[in-house]
DNA sequence: CTTAGGG
DNA sequence: CCCTAAG
């Protein structure tokens, strides 16, 4: 397949990249707020191949293969070659903060909102990290950054938590987890999972694109990805030179390879749930309704670019039972339920409010539990 | 597309 | 979280 001058390969877009563009990228955001309906994130729409297309456009590469597409994309970013590439080196001077570079890989790959979370952990004003607190109402600030918590143990508190992710951005440099080679996670991996979201059908072709990017994932900090062991195994032929991947053709592209790598990169990051988050699904609920997700979603949940209605239906239901197994046992638990309520640990209040939430609604799910004498249901609708 | 349920 | 069936 040739491409050369023909028709920019993969939909990439034929204009000229400037950094203006790139930056203002995170700008779509705030416009978003009108945009009810489309709660996804604005790059979602912009195809890897445009991000990949910056740096090869400004390179001078003509990528006619899909090979030298990877390989020039690889090359770009590793530190070591960076100063060979003039074109780049003068983007990165525009940009003004050369530590932001590889971050902007981050930016891409992950939720628009996590993006500013990155760009305020760069800059030094605070008025950034500021707004984007009081854009989501998010009181953590960084919290919300990493999308996974790492807690093998499970016991992470949410002020470690955020301890923990919110050091290693201050240099990207550092290597902060060694992980075992074999288990270091692929951008294959992110991207899949980015591009797994949202509406867009179109990620086989990008899932494809992008295996070559892995061996960038080791130069760059990767604790802002999913570090903890995955659940499903990692398919072996996703993570080394898959011959389907960088050298034949899309054409021929099996389709059980295809759904095996979307099978495994498709989960989301795992997000904890704020307290705040909470309050806010709480609020929803008893400002539209049970049942009301996707008014919740858009009305509560603007800047969270995940936590789709599903999401928050399903939160809900885990605060319902989390609310009825809390009543019943007594506060006889001693420490392990205190360590348990220091951690994430939903707050005694919110699991009130939950429960008035859930009576007011007549969902009362505790019923099965034993309490049969509240069988009555009363059906509340909202008008 | 949105919800509800089950996995 | 994901998937799917229903509306």
């Amino acid at each position: 397949m040739d491409w050369t001058g023909i028709v920019p390969p993969f939909g990439m877009d034929p204009r000229p990249y400037s950094p203006e563009t790139f930056a203002g990228f995170k700008c779509h955001t705030d416009n978003m707020s009108s945009d009810t309906k489309r709660m996804e994130p604005r790059h979602d729409n912009i195809s890897v191949d445009s991000f990949l297309g910056l740096s090869m456009e400004n390179m001078g590469i003509t990528s006619s293969k899909m090979d030298e597409f990877s390989l020039g994309l690889d090359f770009s970013f590793l530190p070591d070659d960076f100063g060979t590439s003039s074109a780049l080196d003068s983007w990165s001077t525009q940009d003004g903060e050369a530590g932001l570079k590889p971050e902007i890989l981050d930016g891409f790959l992950d939720e628009v909102e996590e993006v500013e979370h990155i760009y305020s952990s760069h800059l030094p004003e605070t008025q950034v990290k500021k707004e984007v607190s009081e854009l989501d109402g998010e009181p953590y600030g960084l919290m919300n950054f990493s999308s996974e918590s790492y807690s093998p143990s499970g016991s992470i508190g949410l002020s470690e938590w955020s301890k923990e992710t919110a050091v290693p951005h201050a240099e990207s440099s550092v290597k902060v987890k060694d992980e075992p080679e074999d288990d270091r996670k692929p951008l294959s991996t992110l991207l899949g999972s980015w591009v797994g979201r949202g509406r867009s059908r179109n990620k086989n072709l990008l899932n494809t694109r992008c295996t070559r990017l892995d061996s960038f994932s080791e130069t760059k900090s990767c604790l802002s990805y999913d570090f903890r062991p995955r659940k499903e195994p990692m398919d072996d032929t996703l993570l080394s030179d898959d011959p389907i991947t960088s050298s034949e053709s899309e054409d021929d592209i099996s389709v059980t390879t295809i759904k095996s790598k979307i099978r495994t990169d498709r989960r989301k990051h795992h997000r904890m749930w704020t307290i705040d988050e909470v309050v806010k699904l709480l609020d929803g609920i008893s400002h539209f309704g049970l049942g009301k997700w996707t008014d919740i979603k858009n009305l509560f949940f603007h800047s969270s670019s995940h936590r789709t209605p599903v999401d928050i239906r399903d939160k809900w239901r885990n605060l319902l039972k989390a609310s009825c197994s809390n009543k019943h046992n007594g506060d006889e638990e001693g420490e392990e339920k205190r360590r348990w309520s220091a951690g994430r640990t939903i707050p005694k209040d919110i699991l009130h409010r939950v429960r008035e939430l859930a009576s007011l609604h007549s969902k009362s799910l505790c019923d099965f539990h034993g309490s049969s004498r509240n069988s009555r249901k009363k059906k509340k609708k909202r008008s």
